[in-house]
DNA sequence: AAATAAATTGCAACCGATTGCAATATCAAA
DNA sequence: TTTGATATTGCAATCGGTTGCAATTTATTT
C-alpha cells in the first residue's frame, strides 16, 4: 500500500525501540547513542518516512511559516526580493506565505489578519502605499511574533527593518541631473507617507541646496503616480502652461517610462531638452527610447538579509532588538535618458 | 494573560457542555441545536477563539494549503493569475504556497518536493521552460492529491488544465500583420516544448497558409528570449545579412520591446519598415516608443478559474476529471507598433 | 401515560510528534 | 565485586480538534 503513512511508530517497531528514542535520533538530540542514531536514519529513510508537522507544530506551538506582505509581486524588484526570502528560508526549512496588498490599508490589514490566524512564526512586510495606521500589526507585537519591514517600513515601530539609503539615493540621482547642467529639476513621485519617498525627496532638496539651486515647492510633485496621474500631470502643467523642466527625477522607472513616452508625444527631445532619471532599475528601464538612467536597488541581497536576521532570531542567534536598521548600497546607472553632453 | 490560547475546552466550560459539541457547533454540524450553536459561536466570538489548525490538520489529515510553482513573479501576467488565485483560495479559508523555478526544471523538481513535503491539499503549476520530463509529479498523481496546470501545461499528464486559445491567438496576430501588408513575418520565440510557443507558431503558421504566403523555415526564429538572445539574433541576422522582414510576431512583450529598442537603433522605423507583434499585454508595452500592439491575457480570471476547479473538488462539486482543459479568450490589443497605414 | 421515534449531546479514542522524569544500561572507580 | 556516576532509553502525558457510537432528551404517536 502505497497509501499509509509511515510515523515514527513504524520506525519504533521496525528497530523493536521507543517511539522518543525514534523522535530524539530524528532530531539529532545528544542524549542518543550514535549507534542507534544511525540506525533510525536510515530506517526512516528506507521506509520512506515524512515527519507529519501538523503533530509537531501541534506540540512544539510552531509553524515553521513565514508570512510575506508586499504591496504587489509585478516588479523585478519584488520577485528578487522573494526569490531572496525563499532561498534563505526554504534552506531552513521554512515555507513562506506571500500575499500582495495592492497598495491598498484595507487588503493589508486583512492580509496581516490571515497570516495571524495561519500562526505564522515570523511576518516580513514592505508596507502598501495607502497605509496610514499600524494597528493591524499590534497583535504580532504583543504576542511576540517577530516582525520585520523591508523597504517600504514603518519608522514609528520598534521592528527591524532593511532599506537602500533612500537619501543618498535620492541626493545622487539629482546630483547627477544638476551635473549634466540642469537647472530646473521636477521631482515626481508619490506621496510622504512612506519613508521612501519621503526620504529620496529629502536627498533631492539637499543636492539642489549644496549646489546652490532654489528649491522652490512647485519644482515638487506628488501625486499616486500611475499612468494617468503622470500623463495628466504632463499635459496640464507640463505641456499646456509651457513650464518646462530642464531635468525630471521620478521614484519609479515605470513613471519615468510614462513621462518619456508622453513628453515625447509632445515634441520633447529626451534628454536634449528634459533629462530624466528614475528609479529600481527595472527591466523596462532598458527598452524605452531612450534608456532610462535610473537607481539600481538590490533586491536579492534584501531579500537575503530580512530572512537571514529572522532566521537567526530564531535559532537564537543574532538578537532583532540589537539589529534594528540595515542599509543595502544603491548604484546610480547612467543611462542615455540623462546625458545632455 | 493575554498569553493562554483559548480552546474548545474553554468554551465548553464556560457553557458547561462538552468539548465535542463545541467541535461540532462551531463546524456548522447538522445534529447541533441552533440555540446551541448560536450561543457556541457567541462564546467563541467573545473569548477570541481562533481555530488551532494543526490540532485540525493532523486530525482531519487535510492543510488547507494549496501549492503554486511558477516559472517567475515578475509580471503583471503571473502577479494578476496570483492575486486571481489568492482571492478565491482566501475567501475560502486556503493558505497558499508560491515558489518561482525560474525556468530551471532542478528548481522546479525542488520546489515540488517541499510542496509535497509541506503536505499541500493541491497543486497549481505553469512549467518552466527547461522542464523535459515531470517525474516530478508522479506522487502527487499516485497520492491522489490534485495537480492542476495553467498557461504553460504538461499535455501528456491527465491533469486540468487552464489555458488561452494560443493557436488562436498566434493567427490572431499574424492575420493582423498581414492585414497591414506585410509579406515577410518573421516569428520569433521559444523552442517548443512548451505548449504556449508550439501552439502559437501553428496559428502563425497556418495564418501564412491561408492568406497563401509561403511559410519558410527561416522565417522562424527560435532562442531563449532573452534581451542578448534577441539582440544578437538582431544585429547578426537582419542588420548584418540585411535579411529584413516587413513584420515580426514575438511571442512576449519584452522581447518584441528590446526587438524595437534594437531595430530602431540599426535605422529602422517601427511600423514603416518592420511592423511589429508582442503577447501579453504586460506594462512594458505601452511606454516602448511605439507602443506595442499585444494579445491580452486574461490573468486573473485565469487564476480564479483553475482556483475554483480546485475548491470545487475539495467540496466535493465538480469532478477534476470532467473537467479537463478549460479555454480562456484573448484579444488582439491593436497600438502603433504594427499600424503601418 | 406509555411506547417509539427523532433530535441532541457526551464519551473516549484518535491523529503523530515531543518531552519531563523515571528507569535501565554501561562504565569507571573503589 | 560492589557502588556511584554517566550515558541511554522508555513511560506516559500532552498539544487541541474530530468523530463513531452510545447515552440522554425531546417530540410524536397510540
Amino acid at each position: 500500500m502505497e497509501n499509509k503513512e509511515i510515523t515514527i511508530y513504524d520506525i519504533a517497531k521496525a528497530l523493536n525501540i521507543s517511539p522518543s528514542t525514534v523522535s530524539r535520533g530524528l532530531s539529532n538530540h545528544p542524549a542518543i547513542n550514535t549507534k542507534t542514531k544511525n540506525k533510525i536514519l536510515k530506517t526512516a529513510h528506507d521506509m520512506g518516512y515524512q515527519t507529519n508537522k501538523f503533530a509537531s507544530n501541534l506540540r512544539k506551538k510552531t509553524t515553521n511559516t513565514i508570512g510575506v506582505i508586499i504591496p504587489r509581486l509585478d516588479s523585478l524588484f519584488m520577485s528578487s526580493v522573494i526569490a531572496g526570502i525563499e532561498k534563505v528560508a526554504n534552506n531552513a526549512g521554512y515555507n513562506l506565505i506571500i500575499s500582495q496588498s495592492l497598495e491598498s490599508e484595507k487588503k493589508e490589514k486583512n492580509n496581516a489578519l490571515t497570516m495571524y490566524n495561519s500562526r505564522v512564526d515570523g511576518l516580513i512586510v514592505s508596507l502598501s502605499n495607502g497605509t496610514r495606521d499600524y494597528s493591524h500589526f499590534k497583535k504580532f507585537i504583543d504576542k511576540g511574533i517577530p516582525l520585520l519591514f523591508f523597504d517600504r517600513i514603518a519608522e514609528e515601530l520598534p521592528s527591524t527593518k532593511v532599506v537602500i539609503d533612500n537619501f543618498r539615493a535620492g541626493y545622487t540621482a539629482t546630483q547627477h541631473l544638476i551635473e549634466q547642467g540642469c537647472k530646473k529639476i521636477f521631482h515626481i513621485t508619490n506621496d510622504m507617507h512612506r519613508n521612501v519617498y519621503r526620504d529620496r525627496f529629502e536627498g533631492y532638496k539637499k543636492a539642489l541646496i549644496d549646489y546652490s539651486i532654489a528649491f522652490k515647492e512647485e519644482l515638487f510633485v506628488i501625486n499616486d503616480m500611475t499612468e494617468s496621474a503622470i500623463v495628466n500631470y504632463i499635459e496640464d502643467e507640463i505641456v499646456k502652461k509651457q513650464n518646462v523642466p530642464d531635468g525630471i527625477f521620478l521614484t519609479s522607472d515605470s513613471s519615468a517610462a510614462v513621462a518619456i513616452t508622453t513628453l515625447r508625444h509632445h515634441g520633447f527631445s529626451i534628454p536634449q531638452d528634459i533629462a530624466v532619471v528614475g528609479f529600481n532599475n527595472d527591466i523596462i528601464s532598458k527598452v524605452t527610447e531612450p534608456p532610462i538612467t535610473t537607481i539600481n536597488y538590490p533586491g536579492v541581497e534584501m531579500g537575503e538579509t530580512v530572512a537571514r536576521i529572522l532566521l537567526n532570531h530564531f535559532t537564537g542567534n543574532g538578537n532583532l532588538n540589537l539589529t534594528n536598521t540595515v542599509v543595502l548600497n544603491t548604484d546610480l546607472i547612467v543611462r542615455k535618458s540623462s546625458l545632455k553632453s
